[in-house]
RNA sequence: GGAGAGGUGGCCGAGUGGCUUAAGGCAACGGUUUGCUAAACCGUCAUACGGGGUAAACCCGUAUCGGGGGUUCGAAUCCCCCCCUCUCCGCCA
């Protein structure tokens, strides 16, 4: 959400960054003329109330005193006709107020690459060269379907499309790749785990901006106002919603484990095959709650501690820059990470870290202060570290050998005691 | 799922229709006193929105006693719905 201050202030700003998003103006123009419609409806609304709460001084002391208060009474109810037609329309102002700010994106940082979409992304590093292979290197559904390891047969029977079973050495690696994910941000990168409720509430889909724009995205428990977590980004930033956090305190560094659910509406025919894109995933979440001075080099650090992962497992990847037409709803600035992946000869997204900036602290009321001075909102960071069932797919792929077995990374191997290669039944 | 008890400022806690502009206390902050600490005393001590003010300071108003609606000239207080917490029962890993 965007502050009102500078929804009136610089509205031009605002209507760039919109253009940027590519997204039509048409929407500051509506907020500009409800919020001037409200603020006189405020105005007239609050005189007529002081005029009553004084009105209604008078009886209570005229009826002390045992006089007749009469005029007053029926002064007030004229005041009350005016005052009912006033609250409803203020009632429908501040409705319609309160839709436009909740679907108006964020503006995008100065530093980010200005473009309609992807083609506009900036290339910032690339690390690890891929690995030449010998032979015809096989897409991981391929690779899971022989090894007997995933079976999306199965996963459509005992669910429907785009949901999968694991069994034996894939079940063990997706278990393993958590552990040693949240092992290293707790242990290396100063992060706390949480193990949060895997199903929230409306208002905590508010506060990540989920909701109420992109409710198609979501599974709806029916006829509750839970949902099925899209990214434990959700709950972990709402864990402080509604308070005021000491600043000495920050950044706050939380990371979390949980199944994604993603209902992946308006995506048909796009990887339609194997783990990429599932309705049910795994990943490790990596949530910054930073002061607004250190948010963008929180963003840079936590980039880093997506990136290590990688780095230990050997795959290579590249970051890059968002540009303004290809971020998120909530972000300020993104950074992608996408790995390679030898069977599509080709990088794909496996972590997207950003800063939000107060954008999600408005919607939350997350604030912080320092000791003896005002609150402020904070600003919000989220990343994934990573993606694992992407992770995963990444592992089989770039460590598949000619005879479609796969050889575990040796980083990885103290969390698979036993296993070296995954082997056929596995 | 059933029965009961609760929810008041940062915290504790009084308040059953107008003398509440939410008492009192604690904590915090500023000051006086003090060799230092402590104590005592004095003062300050919510947030949001709107209006005024060149801006800050500040001034005026409105709203807020878990949330929403209602009754009333007037609601923390009375009525209805909902949420949350606690206790007991039921069910359950």
């Amino acid at each position: 959400m965007l502050s009102r201050d500078l929804l009136r202030s610089e509205p031009e700003r605002i209507r760039q960054a919109l253009v940027n998003r590519t997204q039509g103006p048409a929407m500051l123009d509506e907020w500009l003329k409800v919020d001037a419609d409200r603020r006189a409806a405020v105005t007239e609304l609050d005189d007529l109330k002081r005029r009553r709460n004084e009105a209604s001084r008078e009886v209570g002391a005229k009826k002390s005193k045992g006089e007749s208060a009469e005029a007053l009474i029926a002064e007030v109810g004229l005041l009350k006709q005016r005052l009912e037609t006033l609250e409803a329309s203020l009632a429908t102002l501040d409705e319609e107020l309160q839709r436009i700010e909740l679907r108006l994106p964020n503006l995008p940082d100065a530093s980010v690459p200005v473009g309609a979409d992807e083609s506009a992304n900036r290339i910032e590093r690339t690390i690890g060269t891929p690995r030449k292979f010998s032979f015809e290197p096989k897409a991981h559904w391929d690779l899971g379907t022989d090894l007997g390891i995933l079976d999306f047969e199965r996963g459509a029977k005992v669910t429907g499309a785009r949901f999968t079973v694991s069994f034996g050495a894939a079940a063990r690696l997706e278990r393993a790749l958590i552990s040693f994910m949240l092992d290293l941000h707790t242990t290396q990168h100063g992060y706390k785990e949480v193990l949060p409720p895997f199903i929230v509430n409306r208002d905590s889909l508010i506060g990540t901006g989920n909701l109420p724009k992109f409710e198609a995205d979501l599974f709806h428990l029916e006829g509750t106002n839970y949902y099925l977590v899209p990214t434990a980004e959700v709950p972990l930033t709402n864990l402080h919603r509604e308070e005021v956090l000491d600043e000495s305190r920050l950044p706050l560094r939380y990371t979390a484990y949980t199944p994604c659910f993603r209902s992946e509406a308006g995506s048909y025919g796009k990887d339609v095959r194997g783990l990429i894109r599932q309705h049910q995933f795994s990943k490790v979440e990596l949530v910054q709650l930073a002061t607004p001075e250190t948010s963008f080099a929180q963003l840079e650090e936590m980039t880093r501690h997506a990136e290590r992962v990688l780095q230990i497992l050997e795959i290579p990847y590249r970051v890059i820059s968002l540009s303004t037409g290809d971020m998120g709803f909530s972000a300020a600035k993104t950074y992608d990470i996408e790995v390679w992946l030898p069977s599509q000869n080709t990088y794909r997204e496996i972590s997207s870290c950003s800063n939000c900036g107060d954008f999600q602290a408005r919607r939350a009321n997350l604030r912080c202060k320092v000791e003896g001075g005002k609150p402020r909102h904070l600003h919000t960071l989220n990343g994934s570290g990573l993606a694992v069932g992407r992770t995963l797919v990444a592992i089989l792929e770039n460590y598949q050998q000619e005879d479609g077995s796969i050889e575990i990374p040796t980083n990885l191997r103290p969390y698979l005691p036993g296993l070296e290669r995954i082997e056929k039944d596995s």
